[in-house]
DNA sequence: CCTTCATTGTAAAACGTTTTCATTCGCTTT
DNA sequence: AAAGCGAATGAAAACGTTTTACAATGAAGG
């Protein structure tokens, strides 16, 4: 309809050179007043909108920002997703989003398409940080940011909570109910968050308190329900040494344990106690409603979001890595 | 790094012109083998990165697609969404992605945001659909395909299952298993796709049983599985006249009704049966097995975007308008 | 009434491609 | 050897903005 109207258009329409258009699409101040109002009654008679391309060549500004996440039908990068789309919204940007599965290849692939897009900045999420990525990331022409996802160095700007802590207090929690074998359910021990993080919360608490660290305890899964179904049937093998509470790396996981618990006919939290990681929504739509350590998604990807605006406009940051606090959200699978 | 390196430096670099750079660049069959050899190199050694946004504008393509979804931490179009971006990836699209909270001015102004970008098409996602939005789309002057979205005169592109047909079959089948009184929570009436098509699937189970229509029989939901809870409690003061079979519009608000039940000490499905809708991930995760409707969320996803590459390419097609097949996957929530 | 300085407006040069059209090249064909 | 022809290349004009460098206008100061 409008589309092939041009500044050019309304320019002449409103017998002002495009300058001007230009200046009052764009708010600038130096125009009188009667000028604008002519320029803008043009630009309403003639529907004219503003082609982004052709402003982003001239300008080098798209106002469009990157966002790799490893898959946004997982609720959990979905609810960062909307973090992050919100705050650009509100910043005037907007989102290509990509889906990387956490495939290195693709995450690099990505992150050229996006580049040549030439969005002003990146949102990253991500298990592992392979080194080549890392080097990527650091001679970026544009700023990228980490999201709820941890590099090596802490030498990019990141927004994430503190994982090792987290996992402590929640298997502190655990302890101090008086469980001396408690298990442990993780993701992939390579990604820094599990390896590094959580495991190294889960045995300084052991070690707080004295406990053994018992490696038959801690056992894999892959972040889905199934895996933790299967991870806690697992650990049901052990008979007589089973752990009798145990902490999961993600509320996904934490449902899957308490339905093998409750499918081999046990009671949560009476014979079992349960603590998931992450309060996603799942976390009461389950019986018993699920005890877990609150990472607060939205907001970190918001925070992210936050940050990234302020790299780009130039503004005072206080510092590059943010650490967002956690809590333990008390609910019904674990005893009061 | 290499971002201020541009086509031209290339062309000096190989020592050819930059049309013959194009012309590699997009593949153009009509160079030299050898020509096309050194300007790889020079484009290698260079780490020449083509400009998308200068293509754009020279070529009128961008290459994007923007989606427009209500929610996209909701599961339901988190999912919608992977299987655009999984057949956009394979046709070399990205995806601006929109979250519009069925707001109707945000809509409208997302619409002309995105028109503005100079996207290719649109996928658009929403549960009532005004009809200046309406009017807006068809003036648009790029394609536009709903995804499980109706509208009133099913003249735009759209990929939906058959709602009505659907909730028929949830509905038979709970009558067929001998529930006169069956309970039906549904989400927004004023949204066609409740209103008219699964109510009217509702009612025409039970006409064509030659049963009473109740109106106490059916109550509001907002999706949510707070709503699907509160429902349930709300059929439940009907006492002895409580319906013992119940068609929840989602799945989420199935789970709330199924805890309903259970947190009133109720058996699912010994005491009453449930039905849900949509088999989003959470039907497996609840106890017992949520039995629900399919409806192939990602499938429609996928097809949508197929669809717009299509009208893109002007491919050749069927039909604008395309029904994917539903089905019933019986779990546990219903009897055996 | 003439300077001087803001204030507004203009013209034109980027921005980095694609694309059109013309030209040149390297071979056959005669 | 000339002509012809398709393939390969190049020159330059879009594409629709922003931005820069100026010019014109008008008001204020002397």
């Amino acid at each position: 309809m409008n589309s092939n109207i041009t500044i050019y258009d309304v320019a002449r329409e409103a017998a002002v050179s495009m300058a001007t258009v230009s200046r009052v699409v764009n708010g600038n101040p130096n125009v009188k007043p009667s000028t604008r109002k002519k320029v803008q009654d043009a630009i309403e008679q003639l529907g004219y909108r503003p082609n982004a391309v052709a402003r982003g060549l001239a300008s080098k500004k798209t106002t469009t920002v990157g966002v790799i996440v490893p898959d946004i039908s997982n609720i959990f990068f979905a609810d960062l997703a909307r973090g992050i789309e919100d705050v650009a919204t509100m910043y005037k940007y907007n989102i290509i989003l990509c889906n990387s599965d956490q495939n290195r290849e693709k995450e690099i692939h990505l992150l050229n398409t996006l580049l040549g897009k030439q969005v002003d900045g990146i949102i990253f999420m991500g298990g592992r940080l392979h080194e080549d990525l890392v080097r990527e990331f650091k001679t970026s022409p544009v700023p990228i940011v980490l999201a709820a996802t941890l590099n090596q160095d802490y030498d990019l700007p990141a927004v994430n909570i503190d994982y090792e802590s987290a996992a402590h207090d929640a298997v502190k929690s655990l302890i101090d109910r008086g469980h001396e074998r408690i298990g442990f359910i993780t993701g992939p021990l390579e990604q820094q968050i599990n390896g590094e993080k959580k495991f190294a919360g889960y045995r300084r608490a052991l070690e707080e308190a004295n406990l053994p660290f018992n490696e038959q305890n801690v056992v894999l899964g892959n972040y889905t329900y199934d895996s933790g179904m299967k991870a806690m049937n697992q650990l049901l093998e052990l008979g007589e040494d089973c752990p009798r509470a145990i902490f999961a790396g993600t509320d996904e996981m934490a449902l899957g344990v308490i339905h093998a618990l409750q499918d081999a006919g046990h009671r949560v939290p009476e014979d079992f106690e349960v603590i998931g990681h992450d309060n996603t929504r799942l976390a009461t739509m389950i019986r018993p409603k699920l005890t877990t350590v609150v990472q607060p998604m939205y907001d970190i990807g918001a925070v992210s979001m936050r940050l990234l605006t302020k790299i780009l406009n130039k503004e005072e940051i206080e510092t590059n890595d943010v650490t967002l606090p956690h809590r333990i959200e008390q609910r019904d699978s674990t005893r009061p």
